[in-house]
DNA sequence: CCACTAAATGAATGGTATTCATTTACGAGA
DNA sequence: TCTCGTAAATGAATACCATTCATTTAGTGG
């Protein structure tokens, strides 16, 4: 049985650009084989728009090819496993970090809008938590450019070179584990049945539903992140 | 053909204690009925000895039951999914935590010592943490317990009682992040072919390597954590 | 002594990622 | 124009996985 006719859609994004044709012929679009309906920027789209529609349960390699209209053995033959569509999927995702203040904005304000802006990104993807944390940037292009613009905004912001990819990480251990927050369920501090055992917990949690806070995780990840931007600013020459 | 003779050891270690037996007559041992090989105590035993032989991989329903002498089904009877065995295991991990030194030390000694025992315990079970940091506390007694008793901590140290849980979230947020950093691969910094295409980055990268720290997730930690004390100190009255 | 029930079995189910032998079709070189 | 090499597809097979369920076992309370 014949190939299905090439899939529609799915047009690059730009990011995971494919090496260029070796085609001489002009008349052939550059960047994907003819042949070939699958090429990395297709297969992470189509990962992408598969979350955004099923959530990171419904991201199987099945679905992912049934989304493209082709054989899951087929994704083989452009990433290796899995985690490797995770690992394209989370680079993508970096570049939607806003990294636009450094250099344009003060220490604080730049840093302050990157760390808003990388907790909202992340907490809508939080099952690639654990693989952002432990990448080799090699792996991940549009994820070291960002470390590079945050590394020369603090550079600028005249921190001690040995101390600025310590103080990043810091900021970045915070911002992962609050991305969690983010999502967990509202109830989440309820004692229940054990809540006269808890008192100073259940007064604490009472406490802060009293002030009616639309979104409690900003509150507590405003007071985490102004702290460590004054304490990791006082490192500065 | 009948059931294996019962499976020795895993005594239990208390936490999850079964409810107690109604056996009125004083011969029966309570806590666990006479004729059952297993229980919620010493599933958590084995899931834990299963993760530490094996790691987190291995901790498969199949493994768990082998290693019980038990067919998988059989571990249904205890427990409702494999969620649940993790959600014992995190439980029983909680208790692990050092919270001596809230009411005995001055608040800053007893935020840091609670933070870096907490980090390192699940430092090596971060795949615990996508669990721990969206779970209802209900669930979970003896991670409950450790809420109360830093919560009384901060209470005791003039915190404002509507500040308190903000402050844990974001102290236990910047845990959780940081112990993933601790079981990062040593080169994870390394960018390889794009060192000269982002020099601000590399450059930070080499001047902290240059320093030699034996654990570079330690001196990240420690700078993040101190900068979180002294900010949210600060909330005191 | 009987009946009830908690707790075990083992087979079956539906899902998963991944591998591999095979086929297809394009494009380059003779 | 023909042929050959190769990149990229297929689909069947593999080895797991968690979970369900009808059935059996064996103790306990009445």
């Amino acid at each position: 049985m014949p190939a299905p006719p090439a899939a529609p859609g799915h047009t690059s994004l730009g990011d995971p650009a494919e090496p260029e044709a070796k085609t001489e012929n002009g008349r052939r679009r550059a960047g994907r084989p003819v042949g070939a309906v699958l090429d990395k920027a297709g297969i992470t789209a189509a990962a992408l728009q598969l979350i955004e529609k099923k959530g990171y349960d419904g991201l199987t390699m099945a679905a992912l090819a049934r989304s493209l209209n082709v054989a899951p053995s087929a994704l083989y033959n452009h990433v290796s496993s899995k985690g490797d569509v995770l690992l394209l999927v989370e680079d993508h995702l970096a570049a939607l970090v806003d990294v636009s203040a450094f250099g344009a904005e003060p220490w604080e304000d730049a840093v302050r809008k990157w760390a808003w802006s990388y907790r909202d990104v992340f907490s809508q993807h939080t099952p690639l938590i654990p693989v952002i944390a432990v990448l080799p940037v090699t792996d991940a292009p549009q994820t070291l450019a960002m470390y590079e613009t945050v590394s020369a905004g603090f550079r600028d912001a005249d921190f001690p070179e040995e101390r600025i990819v310590s103080s990043i990480v810091a900021l970045e251990s915070f911002i992962f584990g609050s991305a969690y927050d983010v999502t967990a369920p509202a109830d989440i501090f309820d004692a229940g049945s054990m809540a006269e055992a808890t008192p100073s917990f259940t007064g604490a949690v009472r406490s802060l539903a009293a002030q009616g806070h639309e979104r409690p995780a900003d509150v507590a990840f405003s007071l985490g992140l102004e702290a460590l931007i004054s304490g990791l600013g006082a490192l500065r020459q």
